[in-house]
DNA sequence: ACGCTGCATGGACCT
DNA sequence: GGTCCATGCAGCGTC
């Protein structure tokens, strides 16, 4: 990090890397400070978020002067100037009691004073302050400096973490500062410098509480806005309302300060918006996540449920009550909130904190507002839940159907003070179609919109919401969040923004199918491998996981032969080569032992960029329409790979013969449950020899049944499988046509090998053949992988889904059950065979045949 | 059969 | 590992 300069004068350590933790940063990290005496750092004092992304430029109201950026510092002295204007530096001193000047705050800026050449300077703490710690450094004082000046200004809660600090500001910014605060507080009443508060160090050497004022003085603007009449106590950014009245009689109201909580739900979230603040200056506009009015319990409101307000919706809404709104919390609506059934799940920190209390489970009628100024009640309840409670408010439905919301759109709740009454407002989702109108009505009880529009989309700095991340990302998420049916996947997704979204159609372009990646699985390398045999099948064993080779592109000439392309990791020139050539994941030239005219880079290229970039636009349309088409499927056709084996497991063959009586599928199935009929629970615990063919009990019929469906599906598939793969060559012709000449037509090799993913089939029928093609696993989307049965092998399983009947039976060593069924080596029919699979399964899997043997 | 109610469950998130 | 909460579902009441 370099060496770092400690900022005060009597100190100046130089280190570069011996220092204290200090005020935690709204861009994240924390302030570095003197570790020596505790002052901050000489590039302590820039903040991050500034240097890093300039989010909160302001003009001075009357010269128009650029102030501060926005750093946790610089916007609280800046809201205070909301409150009364904006002032720079300047302008603040013409305006300001000139008999506030630097050298005479005694206790505060004292120790922030400019060297020669105009730099703020940090003298020693102890000189100005008797028996404060030097922990804080001067910055610390700045805060107390404003409670110097105007305590009314403070939140009782503020004063009492006087030990507050503004930490970020750099060095100008807290000349800034000084003046903004002299200009802001000049228009305010009473500035009582050197006040007893102001000398008392209370609370002043904790670095945990500076985090303390951090938070409060993140939210000061909200009461601000609200207009509040005079007075300390209507200054308070939330005031106690009944719910708090109850505890307030227990603590006194100093102490009831907000809680600590960082200043916006996560640091990386709120730089997802961040950057739209850039243009809007004006911080009343943003929608910001604000820690919500402090209410009763002691635990912390996620930062979900931090109402999201602007201060010009809640400037209007107090206009238009003639009295404060306090925003408490809000929620997005689940499916479940929005469903018939009427109940919406309250946060529990929410319900406890502003809420009525309630000890019993019936709870009580609790009387809500909505916006449009009807009254609703509804009952506010609880259940026991893994001990804990779980809130609901029930007969909601009415009152959703009535401001027409649904999944996903946000229902707030305020409280009007005084009185105490709550209001219930909504915001929409922004990705409805009546998004245009989109009209945020958060607690507005006369329904007046706010302009909620124009920012709701960009200025909103939630992170759980729907509105963050623009363009399709945006569009995606709100698709999701509000498609209740795909709520288990969004649920990963959408809020927390931590994963990488990616349209579907970009996600394309990376995507690997499943064919795609067999393809392109190679040996580990420099691994030799074990050749086992099983059921008379050759695999090759690894110690070492496999790894992916280098992806090429085939193509074929009208002369017929194959040819495999690749490209160069150096100079991404593609060369030509062998069709069995498999390449390790990086090749360079250099490595081209197959071509000695082209084993270099400097070499030139053998196909034209014309040529070149045909075969990768068709190798790019190749794909996308295959990967629809598997999506297609997908959607279309059976569950597959483990999701089938699930299923069956689950509902027996009724997956695949739907006209049988459904065995009662049930969620909880793994646990097999008493009773349970399913294909795992029904198996005898041997298994074998008891079962007649002729028997009729619930294993072999089911067994029957799943061998017979799952032939059937087969032949369904195989046909399938024999038009498109006539349909495909089709199209591929027509693509050639459009390359070049030479190449008659191309597809990726993974394609090319496998278009109806008869690879892995070919790999399993015909193994010996799959030295050098490794086909690590079977193909999740095979059917078969649903027969789980004892006593049938791996190997059988795939066989079966993948033969035809009869070359099933002779695979397995089962002709000679059918010999001895008819005598001899029947030709058989095709109805003879069906007849006997039955049997023939059974015996393959254990259940001989007693009849036989009578 | 249907709807409501209260509880259980498990994934997601937090500490 | 603990907690939260969205949702499933069994049991019960009502039609």
């Amino acid at each position: 990090m370099g060496t770092k300069i400690c900022m005060n004068a009597s100190c100046q350590t130089s280190t570069t890397h011996e220092w204290k933790r200090g005020w935690p940063l709204r861009s994240g990290g924390h302030a570095l400070l003197c570790y020596n005496c505790g002052s901050a750092f000489e590039d302590s004092l820039f903040c991050d978020t500034f240097h890093s992304e300039e989010p909160g430029w302001r003009e001075c109201n009357i010269c128009s002067k650029r102030l501060h950026c926005g750093c946790i510092a610089s916007k609280f002295l800046l809201e205070l100037m909301d409150y009364g204007g904006v002032g720079c530096t300047s302008c603040a001193r013409s305006s300001r009691l000139h008999s506030m000047q630097s050298d005479e705050i005694p206790n505060g800026f004292g120790s922030l004073t400019r060297n020669n050449a105009g730099d703020l300077e940090s003298i020693p703490v102890e000189n100005t302050v008797a028996g404060n710690s030097n922990d804080e450094g001067g910055l610390a004082q700045l805060c107390r400096l404003i409670e110097a000046n105007e305590p009314s200004l403070l939140h009782p809660s503020e004063r009492a973490n006087g030990n507050g600090c503004l930490g970020q500001l750099r060095q100008e910014e807290i000349m800034h500062a000084i003046g903004d605060i002299s200009t802001g507080f000049s228009n305010m009443t009473q500035p009582s410098v050197g006040s007893s508060k102001f000398a008392k160090p209370d609370n002043m050497s904790s670095l945990l509480d500076m985090r303390d004022i951090h938070s409060s003085l993140s939210q000061p603007s909200l009461s601000m806005a609200l207009g509040a009449p005079s007075g300390a106590t209507n200054f308070a950014p939330f005031p106690a309302g009944p719910v708090e009245g109850r505890e307030q009689g227990k603590t006194p109201s100093f102490q009831q300060g907000q809680r600590s909580r960082p200043i916006l739900p996560k640091p990386s979230k709120p730089g997802l918006s961040a950057s739209s603040e850039n243009n809007k200056g004006a911080a009343s506009e943003l929608r910001i996540a604000r820690p919500p009015a402090e209410g009763r319990g002691k635990n912390q409101l996620l930062p979900r449920y931090w109402p999201r307000i602007t201060d010009q919706e809640l400037q209007q809404l107090s206009g238009d009550l003639n009295s404060n709104i306090v925003p408490l919390f809000e929620k997005i609506l689940s499916a479940s909130d929005a469903g018939r059934i009427g109940r919406l799940v309250l946060p529990k920190a929410c319900a406890e904190a502003y809420f009525p209390p309630i000890s019993q489970s019936e709870g009580i009628p609790l009387r809500i507002q909505d916006i449009k100024g009807r009254e609703w009640t509804f009952q506010f309840r609880f259940w026991p839940n893994n001990n804990s409670r779980m809130y609901v408010l029930e007969g909601v439905t009415p009152c959703i159907h009535s401001m027409q919301l649904k999944a996903g759109d946000t229902i707030t709740f305020s409280r009007i003070d005084p009185g105490g009454k709550l209001v219930m407002g909504f915001r929409k989702s922004t990705n409805n179609n009546e998004d245009t109108q989109d009209a945020q009505a958060s607690g507005l009880p006369d329904g007046t919109a706010s302009g909620e529009t124009s920012f709701s989309a960009d200025g909103d700095i939630g992170w759980n919401n729907n509105e963050n991340h623009g363009g399709r990302i945006n569009g995606d998420l709100l698709q999701q969040i509000t498609a209740p049916t795909e709520k288990k996947r969004t649920r990963n997704i959408g809020p927390k923004s931590k994963r990488l979204l990616m349209h579907s159609e970009d996600a394309m372009e990376l995507r690997l199918t499943w064919e795609e990646a067999q393809d392109l699985i190679r040996p580990p390398p420099s691994v030799k491998p074990t050749i086992v045999t099983i059921e008379d099948h050759e695999f090759e064993e690894y110690d070492e996981p496999p790894v992916f080779g280098k992806r090429t592109i085939f193509t074929s000439r009208s002369s017929g032969g194959q040819e495999q392309w690749a490209q160069c990791d150096d100079c991404s020139k593609w060369r030509k080569l062998p069709v069995d050539a498999l390449l390790p994941p990086k090749w360079t030239c250099s490595e081209n032992a197959w071509d000695s005219s082209r084993c270099t880079c400097s070499a030139p290229e053998e196909m034209t960029s014309k040529d070149l970039d045909n075969l990768l636009r068709v190798s790019k349309e190749f794909k996308k329409r295959r990967i629809l088409e598997s999506q297609k499927q997908f959607h279309e056709c059976e569950p597959s790979g483990l999701d089938a084996l699930a299923s069956a497991a689950v509902l027996g063959d009724n997956l695949d013969d739907s006209g049988e009586p459904s065995i009662g599928a049930t969620t909880k199935h793994p646990r097999h449950r008493p009773g349970c009929t399913c294909i795992v629970c029904i198996q005898p615990p041997s298994g074998k020899g008891k079962h007649k063919p002729t028997c009729t009990c619930n294993v072999c019929m089911t067994v029957k049944r799943r061998f017979k469906t799952l032939m059937l599906r087969k032949k369904k598939r195989q046909s399938e499988r024999e038009a498109e793969i006539s349909l495909k060559d089709n199209m591929d012709c027509k693509e050639e046509s459009e390359v070049n000449d030479t190449m008659i037509h191309e597809v990726l090799h993974i394609n090319n090998s496998e278009i109806e993913g008869n690879q892995s089939k070919k790999q399993t029928e015909k193994p010996e053949t799959s030295a050098g093609q490794i086909d690590l696993n079977c193909h999740p989307n095979r059917e078969d992988m649903s027969l789980d049965i004892p006593g049938l092998g791996t190997m059988n399983l795939v066989d079966t889904a993948n033969s035809p009947l009869d070359s099933y039976i002779k695979q397995n060593g089962l002709s000679s059950l059918v010999w001895d069924q008819h005598g001899g080596p029947a030709q058989h029919s095709g109805e003879s065979l069906r007849r006997l699979s039955d049997e023939a399964f059974l015996a393959s899997i254990g259940w001989t045949h007693e009849s036989r043997r009578d």
